[in-house]
DNA sequence: CTAACTTCCTTTGATTTCGAAGTCAAACGG
DNA sequence: CCGTTTGACTTCGAAATCAAAGGAAGTTAG
């Protein structure tokens, strides 16, 4: 696991804010530096009110050690993982834990504006309904279903994003919020929570967010792998099929449109089923509608086909399957059956195939951290005073 | 471009053997070390005899600097590039130029005790006829045509090395040698090559190497990635034809049992028309001849059709066609359409596609950079004493 | 209970690194 | 020519960092 640089003063503040140490011992150990920095800097982050004592933690054989926490007072981020229709709030303290949670009904095609500025507007009055307004806010985090140039902060091409292409978000919610602005894809969010949360010790991973679209995001050696801002598209490969359907994107064929949500529930329409939501297929499933099931079953093959080649190519730790439609059993034992066996043998023998850890939470998470990730540059400036 | 710390004496020396910095200010500039920090450990290595002044250099508006340069005695590396039935030898200065160059016939199929015993013999030779007895050999580097695992330095389940499956690789060189071997795959010695040599700007490369087999490199964030020593393969994917055929890993109608060198050379065989070594393919191409056109075509469609879905995946920065068969004009420009055509805009808007510019030496140029990567050790040890 | 050991943290002088000012050697411009 | 400017180093005191020793506060074993 990589984060910014390993020195620092933030770099203390990141593994007490992450758990990974509690005490000055474990700061030295783990930092690199020696027990004396250790303990110099720590008193300055105690002095800036970032850190605080919290009374001596558990023996391990000799002197009880000062357990270090973050402070109340240290900050906090707010956090919006926008979907289509909703969009999820959150106050998150510096570690990425949610102090606060909301969900807000907007519908992102009325443009970027107005559905900004309705979701700043609520994160403020979300984090004062908590009683935080009294701690500041050191950063905002948006999530969005589409992708976003990591250069510029802006949504690039969406396809299901009317009137974004090409807003500067990044910008535009940085000065409405006066404080720094983080924006990114939501799969990526989500793929940076799920290894910060549940698999640190894994250094690559594919995380595939399965709901009405695919989205796929990649940790590489402990980073999130951008790109240029499209990477981790798993959507439009080209897969092959009996009838020929036409994507959004102007091929025909895609695997969104044959394995996305947004396609099943099309089909199931078909049948005279209707579905509005993702949640519902699962529900389906899960009631034993034949129908559903396989059109489940048909969707994990063409999925499981299309990861085998990822996976070969990439050659990751571990491969996690998230979004609400990982919650049907059959659609994750499905894909796991056609990637062990058509994956080479060298590419399954330590990969873990396994449904979301950190669960509806995993953009937010993943906003989080990549927001303390950044937090160099105000945390040096609150020394400096 | 990343390598290995961003301070230290190492990476002062990776600076100037890389040709990035001539001089003390460019070393400060370029390393991040105050002036005078950068002063005092060119003082050290000039006296450890691993750096050289020579002369001024060319002024830039005011005093003119002193250039600096590796010192001959400063070392070299032995690298060799091994084929199925020929290796490429090489003496290599820190800076991964060739010294010396040799062609070693060797059939890998012998195994590799006998193998490695003759490469390392012949390289001690080569060093000694081109009166390099004197410069201290700091390294070995050996790229070989199977997987590698990077974390023991053996070959895993490699499909054409008869007796080398589990074998220590890397400490049979190592111990024989009596210097630090490096073990690597000669597809990802090739994409550290390119990247090093050609692409030094760009983060993100994809390197296909077409030849005998199919192979291919992948340089993220401006480093190898080898995930668990699989990966970027990229020859295993399933892909649809008309005539099924079984390729040696089990499953059927692998892009490498339709598209690579080999299957060629058998299809054209099928014709009546012998090929034994790739490059024949390249020379019936460009001499017209209409079975080895289509023949190419097609391979040209089928590789381009994997490559489509990864480049969406990794939205790399360039795409890189090395190895024999990239030659072949058509070749190169079938794959180069099927990608334009098929990729979503956002991956091919910035994508370079091109054919390798480091050439036939590749492999051992990255051999050489990533010895030079590895150098921590033996400088810090050549500075204490 | 006491003595020995562990672990945590602080103190202390030595070392490294920095930064700002100074020196050097060239190009430039009357 | 001779000052001025520019960039390349050097010098030197200040600051940061370290490594080693010491003190603090426990556990463990007899």
């Amino acid at each position: 696991m990589r984060t910014s640089r390993d020195d620092g003063p933030a770099a203390l503040l990141r593994l007490v804010a992450t758990g990974q140490a509690e005490s000055r011992a474990e700061l030295a150990r783990l930092s690199g530096l020696a027990p004396s920095s250790v303990s110099l800097r720590v008193e300055q982050l105690i002095e800036a009110g970032l850190f605080a004592e919290e009374g001596a933690g558990a023996s391990r054989g000799g002197r009880r050690p000062r357990r270090l926490r973050l402070a109340r007072q240290a900050g906090a981020f707010l956090v919006a993982d926008l979907g289509a229709h909703h969009a999820r709030l959150s106050v998150v303290d510096l570690a990425g834990a949610p102090l606060a949670l909301d969900e807000l009904a907007c519908d992102i095609a009325v443009g970027p504006e107005e559905t900004l500025t309705a979701v700043i507007a609520s994160l403020r009055s979300l984090a004062h309904a908590h009683g935080l307004r009294d701690v500041p806010v050191r950063g905002v985090g948006i999530g969005l279903p589409g992708p976003v140039d990591p250069a510029t902060g802006q949504v690039v091409s969406p396809s299901r994003m009317p009137g974004w292409n090409d807003f500067p978000v990044r910008d535009f919610v940085a000065d409405h919020a006066g404080v720094p602005a983080l924006i990114e894809n939501d799969a990526n969010l989500m793929a940076v929570g799920e290894h910060r949360h549940s698999w640190p010790a894994l250094d690559n991973l594919m995380v595939v967010k399965l709901g009405r679209g695919i989205g796929c995001g990649v940790i590489v050696d402990g980073r999130l792998h951008r790109g240029r801002g499209a990477a981790g598209d798993i959507s439009h490969v080209r897969i092959l099929s009996e009838a020929t359907v036409d994507c959004s994107c102007g091929h025909p064929d895609c695997l969104e449109a044959h394995a996305s949500g947004a396609a099943l529930a099309a089909a199931l329409g078909a049948h005279g089923i209707e579905v509005e939501r993702p949640a519902q297929i699962v529900d389906l499933v899960t009631d034993g509608v034949p129908q559903a099931t396989s059109a489940v079953r048909t969707a994990g093959r063409l999925i499981g086909d299309v990861l085998t080649g990822l996976v070969n190519f990439f050659n990751p730790d571990a491969l996690v399957i998230g979004g609400s439609l990982s919650e049907a059993e059959t659609l994750v034992s499905t894909i796991r059956g056609v990637i062990y066996e058509r994956c080479l043998p060298l590419a399954t023998r330590n990969l873990e195939i396994a449904t979301s850890r950190a669960g509806r939470d995993a953009c937010i998470l993943g906003a989080g951290h990549l927001l303390l990730d950044r937090s160099d540059a105000w945390i040096d400036h609150i020394l400096d005073r």
